[in-house]
RNA sequence: GCGGAAGUAGCUCAUUUGGUAGAGCAUCAGCCUUCCAAGCUGAGGGUGGCCGGUUCGAGCCCGGUCUUCCGCUCCA
């Protein structure tokens, strides 16, 4: 049982998930749907948890941050303007022998590289034969070998760039073929046919298929927020700098989806679009990494456990891109993006809708297409570092082993089990009072099944914070214990005491002033 | 998608040249009443992932298919 490496870990983790109703494999009866998952009954617990934190933390927390709710679907044009129909489509091709897969365009741009090495090769060492007196402006624009290459670049890009704006993949791969490209595995140039790959999911809107009109579902909930932009600063009388915030489903048709739940078909994103004067890009960017990064931190964890990962390869949006990444216990991924989206987007959506898409700002007495700033986070990528940074398999003192999910108090599923120790003498009715009155304000499980050290162990494996036990001498002295699930110790306190200890210690409170320190 | 491994009860696994499936744990009922899993009695639960082939007979051999895990790749 107990994980000797991380892969095992890994596997534990992941039947511990099921076994225990946080993860089940989506349609399972059925044998399955690949990279589709659903929550169990503690799962969605969990996830609402995550969600209602980072929510708080966003838009609660902050005057000038507001939530919406935008729909998956959207109007098709929405996603040319993004750039997704374009960009989301990657020309992929196998080399039959290697069985490597490679990114077409990928071969080619590395191909184009290798000319491009060619020739400043050829640049320096002219440059040390002619010492002072090298012009490199005049060396580039004369000499024949430089132009030979030059032109070699010029004219691979351009049929390069008519292949790909005519959609012609037999073409893509003839340039392969010409090019000579080899496989820097098997050495060979026996490529498959160029596949492409559109990430977007589409579906049918109409009833009667004549009528119907191809729709996509999103692939990323920010467009909903770009699209209502005007409609938020105008009705909620909104002023620069001011976010936008929210949450919901997108859907994605990877090539490879796995690792559970890190990279699933239908995901939950949390994104927040942050709507700044341009020029000002760099220090917000500055202001929601370390904002952003807090908010990891204040769950707890080690803080070897998270890190930035700054991008060099910027997405077509960007000018500027990070990620905050977490170890899971298969190495290093990412958690959250942090990009600097300028106004590509908005100014897409204008130009695509033609509506105007300006914030007048009275200081500067002038509109502008504002920049943005955009945080973007997997809530089930979360759920997952949460999940396998609290789970924990201990050997105890008498030799017994118990598996605890230690979950931050304030995301854990059940926040407290009301036990009674026996099953009679009154203790269950007195059980069921506490119960009815702890309800109201957490989410609590009674059981009254088997011994109480099983109990509590059944608790620790779901990760609930205390166990209130009810003893005969509750029945004389109206007191319970109240059992820690971090450090198995009890202690013995009045039932009045109950409501007060519980709302403190289970609180997002303490949590949400940490980041706004 | 390609390559490798795997799929038998809710979970972990057995059934060894192919002879019509078993254990522990879990679940449920009853007994016991005990502050950190594994006390007693009984019960339920499997068309062996699915489809087909070989055979008198397939969980076991062969083919296909689905799903999961590992590697390649991409992203939240």
């Amino acid at each position: 049982m107990a994980s000797t490496n991380n892969e095992d870990l890994f596997k534990n983790i992941i039947s511990h998930a099921k076994e225990y109703g946080f993860i089940f494999q989506s349609s399972e009866i059925y044998d399955g749907l690949s990279a589709v998952y659903d929550y169990g009954q503690n799962g969605a617990e969990l996830k609402k948890n995550i969600r209602d934190y980072w929510w708080k933390a966003m838009v609660q927390m902050n005057e000038n941050i507001v939530g919406i709710d935008a729909s998956i679907f959207m109007h098709p044009t929405t996603w040319k303007a993004s750039g997704h129909v374009d960009a989301f489509n990657d020309p992929l091709v196998d080399n039959k022998d290697s069985k490597k897969r490679y990114r077409a365009d990928v071969l080619i741009e590395e191909h184009v590289a290798k000319i491009e090495g060619k020739i400043n090769k050829e640049v320096e060492k002219a440059r040390t034969r002619f010492a002072d007196g090298f012009n490199e402006y005049t060396f580039r624009t004369t000499n024949a070998r430089v132009l030979e290459n030059q032109k070699k670049i010029d004219d691979i890009n351009l049929r390069f760039k008519a292949a790909l704006e005519a959609n012609d993949l037999v073409e893509v791969r003839q340039i392969i073929i010409d090019l000579e490209i080899v496989c820097p595995i098997s050495g060979t140039r026996n490529w498959t046919d160029v596949r492409q790959f559109n990430l977007m999911f589409s579906t049918q809107v109409g009833s009667v298929s004549e009528e119907s009109s191809t729709i996509y579902l999103r692939p990323e909930t920010a467009q909903g927020i770009f699209v209502n932009f005007l409609n938020v600063q105008k009705t909620g009388r909104m002023k620069i700098p001011f976010g936008i915030a929210q949450t919901g489903k997108a859907f994605r048709n990877e090539i490879v989806a796995r690792q559970f739940i890190f990279r699933m078909r239908e995901f939950e994103q949390m994104e927040m679009q942050y709507f700044i004067k341009p020029g000002t890009e760099m220090e917000w960017y500055k202001y929601w990494k370390e904002t952003r990064m807090k908010w990891h931190r204040s769950l707890g964890f080690p803080e070897s456990k998270h890190r930035f990962h700054d991008h060099l390869k910027l997405a077509h949006y960007a000018n500027a891109a990070c990620d905050i990444e977490f170890e899971f216990p298969f190495g290093f991924k990412e958690l959250e993006g942090i990009h600097s989206r300028t106004d590509f987007d908005l100014g897409n959506h204008e130009k695509f809708s033609g509506k105007k898409l300006q914030y007048f700002d009275p200081e500067l007495d002038q509109s502008y297409v504002p920049y943005v700033l955009e945080t973007s986070i997997g809530l089930d990528r979360m759920f997952l570092a949460i999940l396998s940074q609290a789970y924990a398999e201990e050997k105890l003192e008498d030799g017994s082993e118990r598996v605890v999910l230690r979950i931050p108090f304030f995301l854990a599923p059940v926040k407290c089990a009301i036990l009674p120790l026996v099953k009679k003498d009154g203790l269950p009715e007195k059980a069921r009072e506490i119960m009815n009155r702890l309800r109201f304000d957490h989410l609590c499980q009674y059981e009254e099944k088997d011994s109480i050290g099983k109990r509590y162990r059944r608790q620790d494996a779901i990760g609930t914070p205390f166990c209130i036990t009810i003893d005969h001498q509750t029945l004389e002295d109206n007191t319970v214990t109240i059992r820690h699930r971090d450090s198995m110790l009890q202690e013995r306190i009045n039932i009045n005491e109950i409501e007060k200890i519980l709302g403190e210690k289970v609180s997002m409170r303490n949590a949400l002033m940490q980041i706004s320190e």
